[in-house]
This record gives C-alpha cells, structure tokens and sequence, in this order.
DNA sequence: CGAAGCCTTGATGCGCCTCAACGTACGTGG
DNA sequence: CCACGTACGTTGAGGCGCATCAAGGCTTCG
C-alpha cells in the first residue's frame, strides 16, 4: 500500500488553484492513487462513469472508437489533468477509452464527491469549467484542421504538438517523452500508418526529423512549422 | 424600446434551470435584449469578449476562419442556448465568428457580471459547465467522423443533424427551418460545394430529398441515416 | 432589366487510401 | 542466450474519391 498522499501532490495544480489546505486535505484523504503500467486501459468508453481521475505523472491516450470500428484519438493527457470527469459534463458514461501511453500515477476519487466539491467550492468550479473550456476551444481548432488542411500539415501538426507537450531536449533535438506509432499519430491524423510512414522518412531524409520505432526527434521544428502552416511541401 | 423582460423568457431553459426567481429577475434587470437581422455579425473572431449572450429565438451560425483563410461552420445554435461564453472558458477574445442564420433575438449581458453568477449560484455553474461538456462531447463526436468517413457519410450526418435540430415537419417531409446553401453545408463537413451539390443532386433523383435554393427537405430521413452509417452508398 | 448570388453538371487530375510484400527490432520462453 | 513469434516500419504499384477547373442556367433583388 502506498504511504499518506501528501498536498503538495495537488496543491499547485490548475484544478486546484485556490482551494484552501484544509479542502485539499480532506479531498486527498477521498483520494485513492493508483499506478498504471504502459498500455493498460484505466476506463473505456461506454462503461458507467463511476470515478474521477487525475493524472500525477505519465501520459494517457483518448481513444474514440466510432460506430463503425474506426478509432481515433483525439488528445492526449499530460501530468496534472484531471480526466474521465463524465459527471461533471453530465453524462453518466465515458465517453472513450483512456489508455496508459506509459507507466502512469493516478489519484481516483469517487463520482459522489464531485457534486460537494463543485457545490462548496466555486473556484473549483470555475477552474473545472475553465478547463473544459480549453478542451473544447482545442479540439474545435482540430476540427478546423481536419476539415481544411491536407494530410502532411495535419502530421506535422501532430507531431508538433506532442513535442510541445511531452518535448524533451536533447542533444540531437526535441524528443517526443513517450512511445508514439506511426499507428498512433494516423490515428491522431485521420490518415494511415503508411501515409505517415512515408512522410516521416521523406523529413529524414530532408533533415527536419529523425525517427525510429517508436520514437520521433525534432531536429528543425521550425521546419515543420512551415510544413504545418502550408507555407512547405514535402518533395515526393 | 423594448417592453419589460419577464422572466418566462428564460425561466425554463436549461441553463437556469433550478434558480431562484429573484435571481432571475435580478439577472434580466441587467440584460440587454436585442434584434438581429439575418446574416448580421453578433461578434467576430478575435475580438475582445466583453458580454455574453443567450439565443431567445432564431438560429445562428458559428463560424471559424483558419490562419490560411478557409472558413468552417462546427455548429450552429438554436434558442435557449447561452453563447459567446468566452470568459467562461478561460479565453478573452471569441473563439469564432457568431452570425445570425436567420432573423434573431438575444439578449446581451456584460461580463463583468459572470464571475457573481458563477459564485452566487452553483447551480448556474454547473447547468454551464454541463453545456459546455455536452457540446465538448458533440465536438469530439464530429471530429471522429472527419477523420474516418467519406464525404457522403459526413454530409448525410450534417443533413440530419440541421433537420433534427430546426426540422419543421410539412406535408412533403421534414424541412430545415433556415436558409441553407450548398456552400453552407461544404463548410459543415470539409468538402465543397460542387460535392454537396452533385450528392443533394443524386439523393433528389434518388427520392431521399428535396432541395431547392437554399432550402432542403428531408422525404427519407431513414435511407439518409443509412447513408450516413456507410451502410449504403449513393450512385454515381 | 441587369447584376449578383446560388445551383448544376461535365472534364480532368492528383492526393492519399488500399493492397501487397518484405525488412527489422523487440521480448519471451525454451 | 538464442530462436522464434509478434509488433512495428518501409516501400512500391495501382486505383478511386473528391478537389479543381470550367461553363452555363436559374432565382432574387435593387
């Protein structure tokens, strides 16, 4: 069993911002952590929500399965996200899988506390929606994305984005923090592995990228940029 | 001028749902209400929000311009939704275009009274942050079908959704209660107007529709969800 | 009555999916 | 530790779906 959660844990995180420490204790002493080993699958779609989450360290992915077989991931989730909060949307079932991309560390609460804490707590409220907010300003953006962008912007997109959100530096470039197919980012990119595959070796070829199984280094991002924003095209 | 707002207005929508009648008078006393003509801004992209709005009657349009200059239509709203929340959601400039679909009321309230709303009545925030989920939900749901079905599929699904959200039923079928062009409808779903046309075309020789200039009724709403499943496909 | 906006329909081409085959790294158990 | 199975990646050939280009007809409104 784990030791006592400590408030620092949360305190600084987003979700949290203002809550008073007497709040935050009691609302860890609710809390059950839990870790996660890379590929399981923490809830899936469809199943009742009956818990809350939030992300302490690691990254998970949304997996959207559509009526007809095709999954999509429309986001990933790094440390200190809340997640899985179905209640607070006010529907009572996940709406998509969450999948560990790595080993993960999360906090579990249980759906019955959601209505105190937004009740007793308006900032949390506020944050919560502030949150969502986000989310939803993000993912229309996405959508305009898809909707107008030819594939080779929308990967670059992809890629970039989880270089920005997982990045780390390194000696050769930026680093994508966790294992990423070329199965992940099609299904990020409504495209095929094959497609990706192909552009991915034409930047290496080019020099903006170097990769290998699982794994992607940004050596020129502002390349890519360019790329993303249509103002490059990758040579056949 | 405009006569004294009473509260039936707004006492049965859904974001106010469960608040006291006195709050409600309280938050009309400081309400703007407000007619908008057909293919008027309400606010633009990028521009500073400074009030927020609720939808009495009409349907607007939400329109948002990419860096390159396309534009893409993710939704539209029908009355008794709250819109132009940008506060709410964290942000201080509109997201995305509001244009007035057909002739409309709203009624306009500054933000400055959000944060009040938010911290006196719990219930508001939560009826918000439900609406905001649920079209985060509608959101994600979308982008799925972008990224995985035909463009036959997706105008099939955008078809239905504007008959099932303003769909007025007459004697020949169900029809869309504003003026929809080919145009308006390639901007929903990714495509172009050529392609909407040609298929409006097929399914009206076909017997599924009928569609005139700017109008479109639905005669086979079933045989449309078939298409929209992939589960049959229009002739060339 | 003219102009502007909306719709239709054809011809053409290309971006990307599909199908196919093979190469390569991983990890697991004997 | 090696051998095998599995998952991941690469690359080619071919074709189709849909954008693009083009031209013309039909409303609606000033």
């Amino acid at each position: 069993m784990l030791q006592k959660l400590d408030i620092s844990l949360i305190r600084d995180l987003p979700p949290f911002r203002d809550m008073d420490e007497s709040a935050l204790r009691a609302l860890l002493m609710q809390a059950r952590s839990q870790r996660i080993a890379k590929g399981v699958h923490i809830f899936i779609q469809g199943q009742p929500a009956r818990e809350f989450f939030l992300l302490l360290d690691g990254h998970i992915r949304v997996v959207k399965l559509t009526p007809q077989g095709d999954q999509f991931v429309p986001r990933y989730i790094s440390s200190g996200e809340l997640f899985g909060i179905a209640m607070a949307l006010g529907v009572d079932a996940y709406p998509a899988d969450a999948v560990a991309a790595r080993d993960c560390v999360i906090l579990v609460w249980p759906n019955t506390l959601w209505p105190d804490l937004v009740a007793n707590h308006p900032t949390f409220a506020t944050n919560t929606l502030a949150t969502v907010g986000k989310r939803l300003a993000e993912t229309q953006l996405q959508l305009a994305e898809l909707a107008t962008e030819r594939v080779e912007q929308r990967v670059a997109n992809a890629v970039l984005k989880l270089a920005k959100q997982t990045g780390k530096k390194t000696a050769e470039g930026i680093v994508i923090d966790f294992p990423v197919s070329r199965q992940d980012i099609s299904d990020m990119t409504g495209t095929t592995l094959h497609t990706v595959s192909r552009l991915l070796s034409a930047w290496e070829t080019a020099g903006w990228v170097k990769s290998g199984r699982q794994k992607i280094t940004l050596t020129d991002g502002h390349r890519l940029v360019l790329i993303a924003h249509g103002k490059e095209r990758t040579q056949g």
